[in-house]
DNA sequence: CGCATTATTGGATATTTATTCAGATTATAT
DNA sequence: ATATAATCTGAATAAATATCCAATAATGCG
């Protein structure tokens, strides 16, 4: 019996029964036919990226259909108009339409350095953690928003 | 110090950083000052649906955005994730896309400590009608934008 | 073919997370 | 206020999942 084709009634087991965990989802293989231990199920889920999520109180095995997406910081520089700052705030000029993409860009990176982003259309307001600290964190953002 | 102050710092953190497992989120709810048990950490996890996703090969602690089940019933607080302030500004962060709702919420309260608020997607900015108390409207937010 | 290299697996063990149980704390009604 | 109920918490323990190690099977290559 390969792995593959055990990887594949895996999944399909989940697309077809709610299981709370890897011992009940052992069970249903085996009730399948195909007998494995529990070290080699749990490199399955694994290898299958499953995750164990939470439906109200209890568990469910899932095997997530789609990688939610990421954003490429490639496309965000040539969005990036300017960035000015005053004594205590950060303002990122932007293409129209496209300051809510760099903003959130900005958030991912999850910098300690800011305190929070707004975005309107084509403005991000960064406000920093400290005002002290505005203008590392303006070398932060030409750094990590710019084009090369 | 109490569970509800706690379980927003959860998520805060997990907003900020990158949590493998329980034991590093407890670390860091150590650094800052909230020194729990892992029972107690585990069982706030459980109420806030925190799950372990995985990232290419290892995990990531996750509070899900779409548990809008909880955050219809009109409880602001679950969809507040995080408030902080540097020394003139005050940012809430909240769901994606909740941040409208949370900063309508506030202004209706009409309290003459704000100056005014501005909502993005996932952050509100407040402003403070002096940056002296600053402190006594964070407490103020806290309270009133908290459940129970 | 024979040998080396790599992949797959299970048993044992380690790590991570949940639960039980008992005490402490907080809220509620009287 | 005081008693009573409900909630919250930590230590110990259990349950769930991952990893280490050695064995075995598959694969490539002279």
């Amino acid at each position: 019996m390969n792995k593959h084709a055990r990887q594949l009634k895996i999944r399909e087991i989940l697309q077809q029964h709610t299981v709370e965990n890897q011992h009940d989802l052992l069970q249903l293989l085996r009730d399948s036919g195909m007998s494995v231990a529990q070290a080699t199920l749990s490199r399955d889920c694994a290898e299958l990226s499953i995750i164990r999520s939470r439906i109200n109180g209890s568990y469910r095995m899932v095997y997530p259909d789609d990688n939610t997406g990421r954003i490429i910081q490639g496309l965000v520089g040539i969005e990036v108009l300017a960035v000015n700052a005053n004594e205590t705030t950060i303002i990122i000029r932007t293409l129209p339409g496209r300051a809510h993409g760099v903003g959130s860009y900005l958030d991912q990176l999850k910098s300690p350095l800011v305190l929070g982003t707004i975005a309107g259309d084509d403005t991000v307001l960064v406000i920093p953690s400290s005002v002290h600290n505005i203008s590392t964190l303006i070398s932060y953002i030409h750094k990590n928003l710019s084009k090369n």
